[in-house]
Formats: C-alpha cells, sequence, structure tokens
DNA sequence: GATGAATGAGGATTCATTCAT
DNA sequence: GATGAATGAATCCTCATTCAT
C-alpha cells in the first residue's frame, strides 16, 4: 500500500530543506551560473532528476534561496525590534547576530548568495529584488537604533544614513574578507572595535 | 609595406587594451561563468575570432584583467611610500585613491573582477593568488601608516592589523554597496567619516 | 477474505480499459512520443506507478490501442459480411459506420492513433504491421462489396482495387478534416456524397 | 582576410536551405516531438550546434517548415488563378499539382509536416494557424472553381463548400496513403477518377 | 590582421521506468 | 492493488574554441 500521505508529506520537506542546504553551499561558492544542478543535487545526495520534483529550474534553487536569506532577515528584525533594553542594547544585540565568526547557521553562505543576487547582472529581476529588499530590512532596523541612540546620547551625532552604511559596509566588507581568508579569524576586528564606529 | 611592422605593433596593443576594458566590464557585471566571450568581443567592437589572437582563452583573458589590476596596486602602494608628509597625509592620499565615487577610471571594475577572483571556486589557483596578492599589497601599505600613525600619534591605538583591516573592510563595503546602488552615492559616508575610524 | 480473487480480477479488468481509453485519447492528441505516462495515467484518475502493473511499457500501451482498434475492425468486417440485403445494402451499412460524425465511440481517437502508427517511423514494426492489417481488412471487406456491387450493377465500373482505395481515401480525408475542425460538421459532405463515388 | 560579405551570405542561404530540406524529411517521418536536432542536422550534413545559428530552436526549424509549405501553397493557389481556360481547365491543373504521385519537390514530406501541425496539440498556436492558413488557402481556390464550373455546367450541382470539402478530402485521404504503402502507386486513382467526383 | 562559419563538449531539463512502502 | 519518490538516459541548447578565407 502507498505510504501516508503524511509521510510523503515529510519526505518532500526533508528533500526540500537537504537541497537548499546544498544550493546555498554551492551557490556561495560558485554562483548562480558557474554551479551545476549535479553539483547541488550531489551535495545534497540525491539525483539531479529528483531537484526538479521539488524546483522547476536552477533559477528557482537560486531564488529559494534568496527568498529564505530574506526571510531570516524578517525575523532578525522582528526580533531585534522586540529586544528590550536600550537603543545601544539593540544595536549590539543585532550587531552579534550579524557579525562574522558567529556562525549563526549557514550566514555566509546566504551572505555570498544575496551578494551574488546584487551584483550579477544574470539574477533575474525577482530575484534581485528580493535581495535588495533584504538589504534594506537590516538596513531600517539599524537606522533606527542609530537614531534613537543618537537621541539617547549613546551614537555619535552626524547623519544618520551615512553613519549606518559606514557602519553596516564595515560589517560586510569582514564578512567578505572572513570568506575568502583561510583564516580562522585570527586578527578580525572585535565587535566593539566596529562598534566603536556609531559610539558616542 | 615598411613600417607595417611597427603599425601592425601598435594595432595589437591598442585592441588588446580594448579587449581588456571590454572584458573588465562585462567580467564585472556577469563574472568569469556568465560572461561570453561573443559579449566580450562584441563590447571591443571585434569579433569573437579575434580575441583569440590575442588571448589563448577565455580564461586567459580573465586573468589579463586581475594581472592588470595587480599592477595597478603596485604602481599605487608605491607611489602612497613615495608620497612626502606625515603618515597621516598619506594615509589620507592612498584613501582618497579607493574611496568610492571616485571613479578613477575603471577602478569599480576592476573591483568586482578581483572580488569575483577571490570568492569564486571556479577560478584557477594562479588567477585567484593574483587577487589575493593585490589585496596584500594595499593592506601592508595601509597598514605600515597605520602603524606610524600610532608612532605620531595621529592614529588611534589597537592592533595595527584589526585596525587595517576594519578600515579597509568599511571602504570595501561601501565600494560594494555603491555597486548595487543605482545611488548617485547621495548618502555615501564622507572620506573623513571614514578616516575617523583611524582618527586618534 | 474470500472474493477476493474475482474482485481483484474484476478491478485489473475495469482499471486496464480506463487505461486504455485514456490512452487513445492522449494518444490521439499527442502521439506516442509527445504523449506522457504521467499524462495518461492522470487521465485515467490513477497513479503513473500503476500504469507500469498493467502494462509493461508506454509502448505496450500504445500497441494495445491499435491492437484494440485492429479487433473492432475485425468485427465490424465479419458484422458486415454478416449483413443482410444486397451488396449496396451492405456497402451503406458498413459505410455509415466508418463515416466521420456517426462517433461511435471513440472511433475518432483510434482513426489518429492508427494513423500515427501508419505514419510515424518512431513506431515498432510489429505495432505498425497492425495498423497495416486494421487497415486491409477494411479495405478487403469494401472491395468485396465493390466487387459484388459491379456484378448486380449497383457500383460503376472501373478497377475495384482503385475505386475501393479512392472511395476509402475520400473518407479518411473527411474524418481527418473532422479530427482538426472546431467543425460541428456543419458543411460535411452527407453520406450519400460519398457513396455518389461507387454510384453506378 | 576574411569571406566577403556576400560569400558569408550565400553560405547562409545554402546551410538554412539544407537544414529545411533535411528537417521536412525528418518532420514528416517523425513528427516535432519524436524528431531530434542531431538527426535533421546530420541529415543536413552538419553539425547540431550550427542549426542554432540558423534557427533559435527546433520549434523554430518546424515553423519554418510550415512556413514554407504556406508560401508554396500561396504561389500555387496565385499560378491557379492566373491559368488560363474554363474553371474546368484550372480545376484540373490545380488538381495534377496536388495529387500524389506528381512528386512535385518535396510535397509530401510537406503534407505530413502540414497534417502533424494541424493535428497534434503539441504544436504552438502560431505554427497551428499557419497550417489552417494553408488549407484554407488552397481550399478557397478550389471551391472558387467549383462555383464557376457549376455555372458553366462543366461541375455537377450541389452544396459548393461540401463539394469542394469532399474533393479535396479524397486527395488527401489519397496522399496519406501513398506515404504509407510501400507501393509504387500501382494502383492508386487516376487523376480523372477523382475528378468524376466533381465532374457534371 | 580580421571575420564568422563550424564543431562538439558540457550542462539544464524531461520523462520512462523502478521500487519502497 | 496503489502511490509517488527516486533514478538516469536522452535530448535540447549554449558557447568556448578552431579554422578557412
Amino acid at each position: 500500500m502507498p505510504r501516508t500521505e503524511e509521510a510523503n508529506q515529510h519526505i518532500r520537506e526533508v528533500r526540500r530543506e537537504q537541497l537548499l542546504q546544498a544550493a546555498a553551499q554551492v551557490f556561495a561558492r560558485k554562483g548562480l551560473a558557474d554551479a551545476t544542478v549535479a553539483e547541488i543535487a550531489a551535495a545534497a545526495g540525491v539525483s539531479h532528476g529528483l531537484l526538479y520534483r521539488h524546483f522547476a529550474s536552477k533559477e528557482e534553487v537560486f531564488a529559494a534561496v534568496v527568498e529564505q536569506s530574506l526571510e531570516q532577515a524578517g525575523q532578525l528584525a522582528r526580533a531585534a525590534l522586540a529586544q528590550p533594553g536600550t537603543a545601544w542594547d539593540r544595536l549590539r544585540w543585532i550587531t552579534e547576530r550579524i557579525f562574522p565568526g558567529q556562525a549563526l547557521g549557514n550566514r555566509p553562505q546566504f551572505f555570498m548568495v544575496v551578494l551574488y543576487a546584487l551584483t550579477n547582472e544574470g539574477v533575474s529581476e525577482h530575484v534581485h529584488n528580493m535581495a535588495v529588499q533584504q538589504g534594506k530590512i537590516i538596513r531600517d532596523v539599524v537606522q533606527q537604533f542609530v537614531v534613537e541612540g543618537q537621541q539617547s546620547g549613546h551614537v555619535r551625532l552626524g547623519d544618520p544614513q551615512q553613519l549606518t552604511r559606514l557602519f553596516l559596509a564595515s560589517i560586510q566588507g569582514l564578512v567578505l574578507s572572513e570568506t575568502f581568508r583561510q583564516s580562522n579569524g585570527a586578527d578580525l576586528p572585535t565587535l566593539d572595535m566596529v562598534l566603536q564606529i556609531l559610539r558616542a
């Protein structure tokens, strides 16, 4: 007799998650154009044919990875806003979670995939927009904290947009440099050094 | 009939430079895997067949772009070291030349190509190493200025490696964000805001 | 627990017939190469896996459809021969049953499938031969009626083979044109107009 | 030095024609779905890669074949209308050119390809419409001759649409049967037997 | 030097078929 | 009996590279 409905549903979810994990890894290392479907499927431990029972195309797998990243950014933003304490406390809280070396799950993979989606012309408008949106979500939250921090005297004065952008750019620059460094993070600046950029 | 020798030589150089310019543009927008030889040749205004008279393969074109970037980094580093003034003056001098929005020639293209060479697994070891080398050249010069600046009291105290890395990471993060921003640089932080990271 | 044997047997037959019906529809619309097993199974309301419990391969399903058509042709031929009346009466009787618009069950589907089997190189020798045989069965009966009709003065004179072939070709051409006509048969020639071809 | 512009143009035209010829053959024998691009290219004596320098896809090759058939039908129709003589003369003239066994060029291939385009659901709307149009062009001309022939007393009385349809259906049925007959046309009805259908 | 026709290896995608449940 | 997850062979299509002119 056939598998139960739930059993199949479960298998599908597990497979999809495996594929997304594998795809994030591969896309992060090779980008969309260079990654092959066979490689992603192999990394997920399934045949390439099965991938197409879960995603319509390589492009859609890529889109799903970016979408997942977008969702995680949304969750992070909401969690940050729900955090107790001063604006500075919340700024530190969210910074801890986007700072390199914190290795929260597959953050680095996501970062590279989103970066690819932002910079590469071969990416569809839709996916590009999701990537843009993802960046904006984090930026908006941080900027809000910067403004509040300036009011409470924790954050140095200056254009909040510029300050936010500089702050996030430095973190992104560090994430990036961590990515292609054989490095164990030995001489990575500390979280506090980076926060210093905003410190009043 | 005479002169043909020199004329040909000249044409060759011009063509090669055209191709490299075009290649930098295309590789910056699409990366190595997604860029096509036909597209590069078209951007250079020549047939794709001709490209193979100047480069043995697409990979070699890419390598030549990275190499050119490496050479420019070397020139920039030597020029910075030859600059008069205090360590801080020289730090500012070189910063002005790597800061986004300064639009020094094709810097942004080079940046993206080198970034691709650093992060993408599909790039050959040799080319990857050139890209790593390029980063190191700039980093070493800046770090030297940081050390000197700390001694002369212009640069804040702290681990020079970490400070240098944070400083360069923020610039790279800004260059990157400029790349995928429709942005006219409106809310780009100022050079002085960035230098503040190092300011004593 | 008892009865299961019979019940199962019954289910098998019903399923097989469902599948053949569905297959005839789909093969008629798409041909052998373009039709998918999944589509046939879906049209029959079962899973594609089940199809393989009844047929060894897609090709065999196709073969079974052609075979069914062959059997029906045989039945039709025998019935025509058993028909009372003059040669002309029997000619008219069988013509009524192969004439388009009479919508005798799934005749049009069968027609298209047999046509595909006759004309497409991708069809196996065996299946092709069944299709040829099917045509011959009808042709032979009609030709016999033509010969008899000539003797009795109902059918015009001339080479019986040629007359038969012309007569059947016109019917087949009409069936075909009905197939791809949004047509409700409005301007379809009448049965008598077609019989006129043979009328003395 | 490069080939002259005309030389290239010439090569392209020759190749395109080769490919269309080959495609008509292969599509006629296998249909759209079953024919492979490799097979078509091989039949044309070129690599499959080259086919894509002339056509964007297999579907477009198919479309081009149907279009060519459409154009030939248009030419035939115009020529028939320009023909001197009575309606009956012109009817006979065009019939001679669509009657099987006349082997005017690649008529049989075209016939099968158009038939496929008419009956197979896998064919795009656009291509299907061209095929419909092709049939209509011939039908309209013949019907005009039928009407004129009735007025001049050459053609039997009756609904011109029905008569035309019956007449063309019989020719099409004969073309079809010639296609899958190993036959040399031995017992093919004569042209006059077919014209008898319309004869007053 | 320059062009673009030609080739074929590589990779995305489909789908017949198998098989565990 | 019935299902649908899983596989991989087959085929379309792209594009780096070669080469005749």
